[in-house]
DNA sequence: ATTATCTATAGATCTATAGATAATGC
DNA sequence: ATTATCTATAGATCTATAGATAATGC
């Protein structure tokens, strides 16, 4: 049974090696905790998924929680910043006029067109987040990364409906996650109940869907 | 320092203790569970709550897997059956011409209703439900106690939406109960977000808008 | 000489069971 | 005589730390 550095033979320098090793745990981490959570993992399963020793989870990551939150935020900047970017083209071509579906192309389709273009990593990143969002702890942490990228949304979500409350846009905003949300977590339960009709994994058909029916939504709570 | 049965010092029947304990334990581990999930807690934590010996825990259930299937099973009844009865009764009223906002409002409304009737409990076990909802252990859960109460709404919107196919049908759902999910599990988020223009809390603000929004959401999916 | 990885182990919990005790039931 | 509750404890597992070993760095 050969250790897992002598497959490739080829000298790596320790720069590498770190970088090789951090990635590794990572990604097992990610797909542990999203699919059981923060209290659902171990961090020998982490360490038993990666081929190395408990110990080494400690010498990168200090302890568990930090693990956690390294996880969260190995991905979050670079969903945010898409989405953040793509916002901001919008509000340029659209010229001062934006309309709710557009932002919610913008917010929407480019973070499903992430999940898709990077594959599994990034779909278990999806389903982390999920996970982390419904829970009170792990409330804190969306806070942290996440609330510039929503309030953007939030304004131009006013700027199109300018004479909403802002409790209309808000909780406008509210199904939008939840339908997002669920969507990323892809639990398989509309798998079963559709009969195979839906896949969870199937973000191009939610795409698809999610923008349109969420801006009719937005619109419809005008006539209230 | 008293015992717990002895600051009432009337005499209670076997039955009455039993059920009295049951209760008790059920409504800590519902408590404590929908805060931090199966593995996020312990039978300590939850003796500890109740102010027992977490041998009782094992008396009455047996297990923690048992512990936490009882805490689901317990309300999921209620919540079928009045959601069904509204249903049932909307599909009457509206003579073989249901719409899609009147069979959501008596999916939704009705079960926002129960929560906030049934006051802290019921809003424990809403949260309860929106965890074990998005993760894939507790999918079968789901499956196995509110598969006929979403196919009857699925029935509904079928004949609200004649020239729909089940895609669009199925996948609008998905984002019907993606919405309620997030509103179950109270996260706190949508309050710091909105700067306390919103609260997590407040169902009645929910109730005002989700049904008409959701309505609206799935007739923009005809244009597509 | 420094960094990555492993061995050994402490100390704390956690779930679960066996068996004792205290209360109600008839 | 039966049921509710507690005491004592086994056995497994978990996080974390100290210190040894093996590799790269210069």
């Amino acid at each position: 049974m050969p250790k897992r550095s002598t497959v490739k033979k080829k000298r790596r320098s320790k720069a590498e090696q770190r970088a090789e090793s951090l990635e590794q745990i990572l990604d097992a981490a990610e797909y542990l905790f999203s699919r059981h959570g923060l209290h659902g993992v171990t961090l020998r399963d982490v360490a038993h998924r990666v081929g190395i020793h408990t110990t080494l989870l400690h010498y990168y990551f200090d302890d568990k929680r930090n693990l956690f939150e390294a996880v969260f935020a190995r991905r979050a900047g670079e969903t945010s910043r898409l989405r953040m970017a793509a916002m901001h083209q919008y509000e340029l071509d659209s010229a001062g006029r934006p309309t709710v579906e557009g932002a919610l192309h913008a917010f929407l389709d480019t973070d499903l067109d992430l999940y898709m273009r990077g594959g599994e990593p990034w779909m278990n990143y999806g389903a982390f987040c999920a996970r982390v969002s419904n829970t009170t702890e792990g409330a804190a942490l969306m806070d942290a990364y996440f609330d510039p990228v929503v309030l953007k949304l939030v304004n131009l979500l006013k700027q199109a409906l300018p004479d909403y409350s802002d409790a209309d846009i808000f909780w406008g905003y509210h199904f939008v996650t939840g339908a997002l949300m669920t969507t990323l977590g892809r639990s398989g339960r509309i798998d079963r109940l559709s009969g195979g009709v839906c896949r969870s994994n199937d973000f191009a058909a939610v795409k698809k869907r999610i923008a349109k029916f969420m801006a009719a939504g937005f619109l419809a709570l005008k006539e209230r």
